[in-house]
RNA sequence: GGAGAGGUGGCCGAGCGGUUUAAGGCGCGCGCUUGGAAAGCGUGUGUCCCGCCACAGCGGGACCGGGGGUUCGAAUCCCUUCCUCUCCGCCA
C-alpha cells in the first residue's frame, strides 16, 4: 500500500512510474487525493465536536459533586445536538476512511526506475548468464519421464490420493528433496540467517499484511470452517513476524530463513507447459525474507541476488538473471529479479527463484517501522526471495545430468543425499 | 468437545461510572552526584489522526483485544466477536 502523502506530494511521477505497470487508471489517483482532503475536513469538525462535549460533560461531573443538580440538567438537554452532530461526523469519517483505504489497496507498489516498459516476459530484460547449455541425445527424456523411469515421482499416484498437482516423491526422489531442503537451509545458514519453521496455514489479517487478500484469495487454499489460509509461500508467515511491530534502528538487517511447503491453487493454465513438474499445487521452497533500513534495501537486494546465483552455481546449472518488466512485475514489488535454469531436455528456461524488493509497500501495509536516529517513526524496507523452490531445479537436475548410466548428483549435494546417482 | 479464568502502555501491574490528564513498579533516555562505575536524587518516556507551525515545538481528537450499545460522561455497565491461559476429555 502506498502513502497518501506521497501520491500527493509526488502525484505526477506516481501516474508516470505506475504507466510502466501498465497501470493507468489515472482516476483512481485523482479520487485518493480528493479523499484524503475530504477526511481530513471532517476529521477538523468531528475532532472540534467532541472537544465542545467533552468539557460539557466535564462540566455536568464537577455540577452533580457539588449538588447543584439543576444547573447540571439544564446544561445535558445543550448536548442533544452535539451528540447527534459527532454520530453523524464520525459516520462521515468512517465512510471516507473506508473508500480511502479500499482505494488504496488498488493501486500496485511503484516500480523501480530500472524496471523495463513490457507487457509479458517477452520483455524480461536479461541482465545476466551463466554456464554452458548441455546438448544432449535426441533421445534425452524430459523429467516426468525420467521420474517414471527410476521410479522416483510418482504423478499418478498423487491424483488418485489428492489430485493433480500432488506428486509423490519415493526412493531417492524423496531424499533428493530432503537433501536439497537440507543444502539450501545449511548454506543460508553460512549467510548469517535465522532459520524457522512456520505455520503452514495463516489468518486472515496475516493474508492482508503480505498482501495476498484481498485480490488473491482464490489462488490460496481456504479452511473454511476455521477461516484460515493455506501458505502460498513462508514468505507470508515470515514476514507477518513483524506485522504491527517498531523495531530498533540497530536491528537491520533482520535475515530470516524458512524451509515450508508451499500450496497454491492457481486455478487456470493447464497444458503442456505445466506438466510433471513445472507447476504443481504443492511444493517445497526455501525462502530468504529481509527487513532493511530504507536506505540500504538495494545493496541487500543485490547481495541476496549475488546469494542466489551462487547457489544454483554450486548445483552446476546454467542460469539467467532477468529484471521483470512493468507488466510481468507483482503488485507489490518494486524490482524483481528472476532467475531461471536451463532444462536441457525440454529446451526451456524454468524459473526457480525471483528475488525482490518491496521497498515500504508490504511495511506500510503491516505497520512494520523503526526508530531512526532522530527518534522518528518510519516504514521499514521488506526483501524476499526464494533460495530455491524445489521442483524446478529438480527437474533442471533430472534432465540435464541424466546419461546411459543414470542420473548424476551434483557434487555438492552427495552429503546430503548419501548417493551419488539415481540408477 | 466440556468447565472455568483472563486480555490495561516496551514489560509487570492497579483502577471496576465523573480532575484517569491511566496510579505504582521495572526497563529505557537525559541531567546531577563520582576519579570512574554502581547506588542515590531529579527529570522525561506510547501509537495513530487533525490543525498551527515547521530540522523543534504547541494545541485538539482517538486508542485499555476487535466491533456495537447504555449514559451528559465508559478502561469501568450491557451485547457480540476474537484471542490467551488452567482443568477435564480425546490424541501424535
Amino acid at each position: 500500500m502506498l502513502q497518501v502523502n506521497y501520491i500527493k506530494e509526488n502525484k505526477q511521477e506516481v501516474i508516470e512510474r505506475l504507466a510502466i505497470k501498465n497501470f493507468t487508471d489515472t482516476d483512481i489517483i485523482e479520487k485518493i487525493i480528493l479523499l484524503d482532503n475530504n477526511r481530513k475536513e471532517i476529521q477538523k469538525k468531528l475532532d472540534d465536536n467532541l472537544s465542545e462535549s467533552k468539557s460539557i460533560a466535564k462540566e455536568i461531573g464537577i455540577l452533580f459533586k457539588t449538588g447543584k443538580t439543576g444547573e447540571a440538567n439544564q446544561l445535558k438537554q445543550k448536548t442533544g445536538d452535539l451528540k447527534k452532530l459527532s454520530k453523524e461526523l464520525s459516520e462521515q469519517l468512517d465512510k471516507t476512511s473506508k473508500d480511502l483505504k479500499y482505494l488504496l489497496l488498488e493501486v500496485p507498489n511503484i516500480p523501480h526506475p530500472a524496471v523495463p516498459k513490457g507487457k509479458t516476459e517477452e520483455d524480461n530484460k536479461i541482465v545476466f548468464e551463466e554456464g554452458e547449455l548441455p546438448k544432449l541425445d535426441e533421445v534425452a527424456l524430459p523429467h516426468w519421464e525420467l521420474a517414471k523411469k527410476y521410479d522416483i515421482i510418482n504423478f499418478e499416484l498423487g491424483s488418485k490420493v489428492t489430485g493433480a498437482g500432488f506428486p509423490f516423491y519415493k526412493g531417492k526422489g524423496a531424499r533428493l528433496q530432503r537433501a536439497l531442503i537440507n543444502f539450501f537451509l545449511y548454506e543460508a545458514l553460512k549467510e548469517g540467517y535465522l532459520e524457522y519453521q512456520p505455520p503452514l496455514l495463516i489468518n486472515e489479517a496475516s493474508g492482508y499484511g503480505t498482501g495476498q487478500l484481498p485480490d488473491k484469495d482464490d489462488q490460496m487454499y481456504h479452511i473454511g470452517i476455521d477461516n484460515f489460509y493455506l501458505i502460498p509461500t513462508a514468505e507470508v508467515p515470515i514476514t507477518n513476524i513483524y506485522r504491527d511491530t517498531i523495531i530498533k534502528e540497530g536491528d537491520f538487517p533482520i535475515k530470516n530463513v524458512a524451509y515450508s511447503s508451499c500450496f497454491r491453487r492457481e486455478a487456470g493454465s493447464y497444458g503442456k507447459d505445466v506438466r510433471g513438474l513445472n507447476r504443481l499445487h504443492q511444493f517445497d521452497k526455501v525462502e530468504i525474507v529481509q527487513i532493511q533500513h530504507p536506505e540500504k534495501s538495494y545493496q541487500t537486494l543485490e547481495e541476496m541476488k549475488e546469494y542466489v546465483s551462487s547457489l544454483i552455481r554450486k548445483l552446476e546449472l546454467p542460469f539467467r538473471i532477468s529484471i521483470l518488466c512493468g507488466g510481468d512485475l507483482s503488485f507489490t514489488s518494486a524490482l524483481t529479479y528472476d532467475f531461471e535454469v536451463y532444462s536441457a531436455a525440454q529446451k526451456k528456461w524454468l524459473e526457480v527463484s525471483s528475488v525482490s524488493n518491496f521497498e515500504s509497500f508490504q511495511a506500510n501495509r503491516m505497520k512494520l517501522r523503526f526508530k531512526d536516529k532522530n527518534g522518528k517513526t518510519r516504514l521499514a524496507h521488506t526483501l524476499n526471495g526464494s533460495a530455491l523452490a524445489l521442483p524446478r531445479i529438480v527437474a533442471a537436475l533430472l534432465e540435464n545430468n541424466q546419461s546411459d548410466n543414470g542420473i548424476k548428483i551434483p557434487k555438492v549435494l552427495v552429503d546430503y543425499t548419501g548417493f551419488e546417482l539415481i540408477s
